[in-house]
DNA sequence: TATATTGTTCGAAAAAAACGAAGTAAAGGT
DNA sequence: ACCTTTACTTCGTTTTTTTCGAACAATATA
C-alpha cells in the first residue's frame, strides 16, 4: 500500500520543480520532505527522480508516477470543494439497474418499498443487460442492481449479491393457442409453438434442463432477452411463454393469457446486487429485508 | 487538505460493511478505525456514516465520498501494480504537441535537439489547436506542447509557459504576384492579395495592429489556421504571405517565393509549455536549453 | 575563490496512530 | 425479563511516524 502522504509530497515537488519551492508551499522543512521522498522510493523500490547537478529530475518511472498522482489528488480535491455544497437538502435518490430478464412486476414489487418509506426518495430506473449494468454499478452509478442471477464469478467487478427470494415457473398460453393444444400439461408442451428467454439467460438453462428431463421438445419460435417482450409476443398469440408463478394473477390479467402449468422444479431466483458487502444504503436495506421476508411469501 | 490514511480508512469500513470487519482486514483494532474516521468526520465536517442500531450506515454524502474513495484508491492499487513492469528498457518517449500555426520548420529546429541526444529518444508528435493540445496535456497525455503563445489565462489548466525565443516577421510572395505589385515594401502591400493566420490566433492581431498603424489595407483574400497550408497557398500564387524572418530561406527555396519585405516591430514567439513549473524531463530540458540559446541566435 | 542555492544525513522533539481496558447500546437466544 | 454476543466508542498510555535543528556535501554564480 502506497503512502499518500508521501506521493503527495511527490506531487508538490514535482509540480514546483524542486524540493525547496515544495518546502515552502508545503510549510515544511526541505530535510523532511527529502526524507519522505526518499522513503516513497524505498517502498517502491525504485527511483522517481534523478539527483542532477543541484536539482532533481524526474525519471520515466518518476513521469509514470506523476500522472497517476495527478489524477489522484485532483479526485481529492474535487471532492473536497463539492462535499459541502453536496447536502443543500436535494432529495434522496435510489438508482436501480434492472436485468431485462426480470418481469417488470416483479422489480415493482422488490422496488416499491423504498417509494412508502418515511423520507421521500426519488427513484431513478436503468433496464439493460446484467453486464452493462454491473459495469455501472462499479463506478458508482447505480446503487443496486436487480438479476435473476448472482454476479458471476468470471466477471471482474467486485460486488456482493444478495439472494432476495426464489419461486417456481409458472406456462402461459392465450386461449387461441391453448385450443389447438391436444394433451394436459406438461405433455402438451411437446412440438407446441414456445417463447423462451435467449441461452446464456440463467433461467434459460434450467428450463433446458427440465424440459430435455421430460423428453418434451416444444418449438421454440422466439428467443428474448427482454421479458416484457417475450410477454407481448405471447398475447399475440406467438406461442407459450413463461413467468414466475408469483406473478400469476398478474399475467392472466395483463396478457390475456390463462396458466397452462407450473413448475416448481425449476426456480426463478431474484437477486440484489451491491458494491458494498453488507449493504449501507438504507433504502437499499430496507428493499432488501422487505424483499427477503415477504416477496413470494405465499409459496416457497 | 484530506487525509488519505483516513479516507482509506473510511473506504474499507465502506467496502467490508463496517469497523469489526474493516478492523480484521486492515490488522488493527477497532478502536483505532473509530477513531480515525471520526476524525475524517470532523475534518470535512460532516458525518460519512450514520450509527444505526449497532452497526453503521453511509450517510447520502458517505456515499458520495465513497464512489471518490472508489476512484482514488484503485488508481493508487493500478499504480503499484504498473510501476514494477514499466522500467522494462523500454525506449524513453517524448509526447510532443505543436499548435498548428507554428511553422514545421521551426518545431523542427526547437525540437530535432531531442534526436541528437546520447541515449535515444523516441518523439511522438501530434498538431493541432491550441486548446486541444492543452487539455492533452493535462492529463498527461502530452509531455510538451509547442505554441505561439504562453498559456491563455482565461483557461483552467495548469501549466507553465516558456518563453524559447522570438523573431521579426518576412512577406513572402511569388515572382508572378511580385510583378503585379506597384510600389515598393511596405506601400505595396496596400491593396495587395494577401494571405494570413485566422483571426483569433495571436499573430494575426499583432499583423493587424502595424497594418493599421501604417494606413496599409491588403485585399485578404484567405485566412488558415495551419500555417503549412497558408504557404502551400502563396506557392500557387494566392497572396502575399508571411513567416518568421529566421526560416526565410528555408521558405524561399521550399515554396518558390521570394521574401520582399521583414518587420521587426511584430514579433512572432514561440512556447514552450510543460505541465511543471520548472520541467524536470530531461529531454524537454534540453530542448528549451538549446531553443533559448540557439534558436535565433542570428537576429535579436 | 567566495557565495548563495539545493539537496542530504543525523540525532532529538513533536505529533499522530495504535492499543488495552472499560463502557454503552442493540440484537438474539433462553 | 435476563443473560450473551456483537459492534461501536471513550479514555489514558505506549508505540510509531513525522518533523525539525544542526551540520554537511555538491553545484552553480559572481
Amino acid at each position: 500500500m502506497v503512502n499518500y502522504k508521501h506521493l503527495h509530497y511527490f506531487w508538490v515537488v514535482a509540480k514546483e520543480g524542486g524540493i525547496a519551492r515544495a518546502s515552502e508551499r508545503l510549510h515544511l522543512t526541505p530535510q523532511t520532505i527529502s526524507g519522505q521522498l526518499s522513503s516513497l522510493e524505498d517502498h517502491l523500490g525504485i527511483s522517481l527522480f534523478s539527483r542532477v547537478g543541484r536539482g532533481l529530475e524526474l525519471t520515466e518511472t518518476g513521469r509514470f508516477v506523476l500522472s497517476y498522482a495527478d489524477e489522484i489528488f485532483s479526485l481529492g480535491g474535487e471532492m473536497e470543494e463539492l462535499i459541502h455544497q453536496l447536502p443543500a437538502g436535494l432529495p434522496k435518490t435510489l438508482k436501480v439497474g434492472v436485468v431485462d430478464v426480470v418481469p417488470k412486476s416483479i422489480a415493482h414489487r422488490i422496488l416499491s418499498p423504498a417509494l412508502k418509506m418515511a423520507d421521500p426518495v426519488r427513484m431513478i430506473c436503468q433496464e439493460s443487460s446484467l453486464d452493462t449494468l454491473l459495469a455501472e454499478l462499479a463506478v458508482h452509478r447505480l446503487d443496486l442492481v436487480l438479476a435473476d442471477r448472482p454476479i458471476p464469478s468470471t466477471v471482474s467487478t467486485r460486488g456482493y449479491s444478495h439472494k432476495l427470494g426464489e419461486c417456481g415457473v409458472s406456462f402461459f398460453a392465450t386461449k387461441k393457442i391453448v385450443k389447438k393444444l391436444k394433451n394436459k400439461f406438461p405433455q402438451c408442451l411437446d412440438g407446441a409453438p414456445m417463447l423462451l428467454p435467449s441461452s446464456g439467460n440463467y433461467l434459460r438453462s434450467g428450463i433446458d434442463r427440465w424440459l430435455d428431463k421430460h423428453r418434451l421438445y416444444p418449438r421454440v419460435v422466439a428467443e428474448f432477452d427482454d421479458s416484457a417482450l417475450m410477454k407481448v409476443f405471447g398475447q399475440e398469440d406467438a406461442g407459450i411463454f413463461i413467468a414466475p408463478s408469483a406473478i400469476e394473477a398478474e399475467v392472466e390479467v395483463q396478457y390475456h393469457a390463462v396458466c397452462i402449468g407450473r413448475v416448481n422444479e425449476v426456480k426463478e431466483r431474484f437477486y440484489a446486487i451491491s458494491v458494498e458487502r453488507k449493504v449501507l444504503h438504507p433504502v437499499v436495506a430496507e428493499i432488501m429485508a422487505t424483499a427477503r421476508e415477504s416477496l413470494f411469501s405465499n409459496n416457497t
